[in-house]
DNA sequence: AAAGTTATGTGACTTATGACACACTTTCCC
DNA sequence: GGGAAAGTGTGTCATAAGTCACATAACTTT
């Protein structure tokens, strides 16, 4: 498979392009090219212009707070397939996290020079980048409204199955690292899942943790 | 001056239009017509589709939760020059809420069908607009983070300064309509409006705030 | 293996805010 | 004018979650 076909269904694979036919992502995907990174090498900075998309073709990219404190915070891993930088390439304001290659790593680069020219060239599928924009706006209204009011157990319940059905039963990941995502202190954090363990919902390891009772962590994560 | 000429100074106000050059904004706004509306009339409801952009003349446009419970919420008012259905317009999604006439309205009306084909004819144009959209998703994931994160006197801090900025010092809101807004309990809001009123910040009177020192608040809404 | 570092578990305390209850005032309207 | 309704001011209480402090356990490094 082409480099080229190999990154359209990567696009295809994200919401934000899925609607796109097979012809449209074809003429996309044929603008990409390819960069190689090393361990520990830098992708992007924050404040750097965001000209680019990027789509994890091997390795993984970690995106982090480039806190001046020092104290560097991981806010997301992207893997083989992950595609990121999606709002930036559109709209070419500045990036605002690190992104750095955990290992070595090479990443499809769509640049935003290229897509604009080629939205030009083909209005309809700019209409239909213009739908998706709006669905994603409409959900995130959504998620909004819930994220601020759900309570902790629910928000974290929510995590952790996403994080399932990325992962699988069995999530990697820190109870400090789960805290940031779902907007808590480590200890809240631990406490409620605690709570679960007792229950039998799960069970926990450092470093990770072993999802037992799916079907009880959903029904909190719908919050009956 | 012309109705069309009128309603493209509405949407120049509006940030989503705000960066159209004059003739794009002109053609864009002679696709537009008006209709009228008497008092309590609807101008659509839940679960309509999302087929125009509307844009209030004269009069007032009520956009309430159409709760089958009985106990109807109003989200928002809509007076002269302001500007609702963005998002709908562009991607045709049902509305979410219901929109009622409160005395007799005049409204614009910019039908989907309209602007889509406009859009399909200038695809220069249809980039702004994918710009502007990306603009709204990063303040929203911006405003996601803050409005969570936030302590309360923060959040209401403001939303004063936002009501000021469309309102002037005299701000026309109920307790319990702010408190829907910064998503708080009218008692909380209460007690927090109290606190400033003996700071000298602002005075309270039945169904309306005056604000008498910005800058304090704008300090407070800093949160420094 | 010893020492250091990171992750986890847990208790004590504090604080912000929601919930309820009720008094008081203003406005509406019949 | 006389309710009725809506908006406001406050007290009391309960609770969720943050903070601090420290113990323990698990990996890493030397």
């Amino acid at each position: 498979m082409s480099k080229q076909a190999e990154f359209a269904v990567i696009l295809k694979m994200n919401p934000m392009f899925a609607d796109l036919g097979p012809d449209e992502l074809q003429r996309i995907s044929g603008l990409c090219h390819t960069r190689q990174l090393g361990a520990g090498e830098s992708l992007f900075r924050k404040g750097d212009p965001g000209d680019a998309l990027f789509g994890v073709r091997r390795g993984q990219i970690r995106i982090e707070t480039g806190a001046s404190d020092g104290n560097r915070q991981t806010l997301n891993f992207m893997g083989p397939g992950d595609l990121f930088g999606e709002v930036a390439v559109l709209d070419g304001q500045s990036r605002t996290s690190d992104a750095t290659a955990g290992e070595p790593t090479e990443v499809f680069v769509l640049r935003r020079d290229d897509l604009l020219g080629h939205l030009e060239r083909e209005p309809k599928v700019a209409i239909k980048i213009i739908m998706l924009l709006c669905r994603r706006i409409r959900w995130q209204s959504e998620r909004m409204e819930e994220s601020t009011l759900q309570p902790l157990p629910v928000r974290l319940a929510r995590r952790l199955c996403a994080l399932a059905s990325d992962y699988g039963s069995e999530v990697h990941i820190s109870q400090e690292q789960l805290g940031v995502f779902v907007g808590a202190a480590r200890e809240s954090v631990n406490r409620q899942l605690q709570l679960w363990r007792k229950d039998g919902i799960l069970d926990l390891q450092r470093g990770r943790i072993l999802l037992q009772n799916m079907a009880k962590l959903t029904a909190v994560a719908r919050n009956d």
